[in-house]
DNA sequence: AGCATAGCGGACCGAACGGTCCAGAACAAG
DNA sequence: CTTGTTCTGGACCGTTCGGTCCGCTATGCT
């Protein structure tokens, strides 16, 4: 009898999650929200109850839609060099699935605006942080038992370091250094990398 | 005739760049920034004009600031790992010039939250950012006239490289990384750096 | 003393904020 | 057709926002 909900949950908080991916936070304001997840102030508090459940949400769903996409990437059977190449020339690359250029990443967005002052943001982001980390070291070390990598490679900490590459990638990115510099920057890190130092 | 001022610009601004380094630009509000700088709306309007100008009052202080250290460091006659090692390191330590831990770096966190949408606050973190480059490359540069880096080390890049490590630092301490594990990673990078790869 | 300025507190402004509520239309299943 | 649910638009709430203005006092100079 009842009638069904006629928008999509996870398309709505799609479009909130690039809401908050483009203005942050505390500058997108309920109308914007609302216009970008096309559904009323009503249907809007019903479903999800607060701005902050939306964006804690919004967070959660990038946070796993990116986890699932590194690891897909780097299932694949390709030499590791390209492998990660590609990863971090991703973020220097236009994406469909981008709300705009240079808008760098959401996780990270949302962590410097908020993580000091709200420990359940502090948390998400830590939890994902850590869980590309261990993507990363689990490619690096499957590189190092095939030779692609020197045995002297420390997996975690090649992985922090190729994710603190990333980070600053994505800031600086955002503050306006030409993509030509970051990737140059790339190049010098993977080359170091696989040269063993 | 006049009666002079009796607060300190200078100070005050100090204030207001603490005011928005700790919360940002959005959330620190007017009553923030009064409280914060010591003085009346009447008084801050009259001297100041807006929310916004004493935004970049503070950020071209703040970037002053740094530039100043930065380059007053690397001046110093002493071996440039030790020179480095510090200048990284010291993003991870508590400083009595920072207004807390882990708040990151005010003009990387004012890129993320304003510059894609505010072209003059994109180009003083352009300039900000291009300063600092130069004056690590400067150093580098030195570096490998005195030996104490590898010949093949290419100064403007090693440069960004450094940069861009820094950047990440902030940015993942502000997540909630330990700083030990960012130390290692300044560790692997010097190392790097020196090793000539 | 007289005068111009600095600075203050506070009233006031319109707009926007996040959030609540409700009347009614649209719709699906019985 | 009835019933129960979804969904919408809009009225409404109190609060806060950035910003303006004015009247008062405190102060420094002549």
């Amino acid at each position: 009898m009842p009638r069904c909900r006629e928008f999509n949950i996870d398309e709505a908080l799609d479009q909130a999650l690039n809401a908050f991916w483009l203005k942050g936070y505390a500058s997108t304001s309920l109308s914007d929200l609302l216009a970008a997840m096309g559904l009323s102030k009503s249907s809007f508090y019903e479903c999800f109850g607060s701005k902050r459940a939306v964006m804690l949400a919004a967070l959660a769903r990038y946070s796993a839609r990116e986890l699932a996409e590194t690891r897909c990437h780097f299932a694949a059977a390709r030499p590791l060099p390209a492998l990660l190449a590609e990863w971090l020339g991703h973020a220097l690359l236009p994406d469909a699935c981008r709300p705009a250029e240079r808008c760098g990443c959401l996780v990270l967005n949302l962590a410097i605006e908020l993580a000091p002052h709200d420990a359940e943001i502090e948390a998400s982001v830590r939890q994902h942080i850590d869980a590309l980390a261990d993507v990363l070291a689990e490619a690096l070390r499957r590189g190092c038992e095939e030779g692609s990598l020197p045995a002297t490679t420390k997996p975690p900490l090649a992985a922090d370091a190729l994710l603190n590459l990333l980070s600053g990638i994505h800031v600086l990115a955002k503050g306006g250094v030409e993509p030509a510099r970051l990737q140059a920057v790339i190049d010098g890190h993977l080359a170091a990398l696989f040269a063993g130092r």
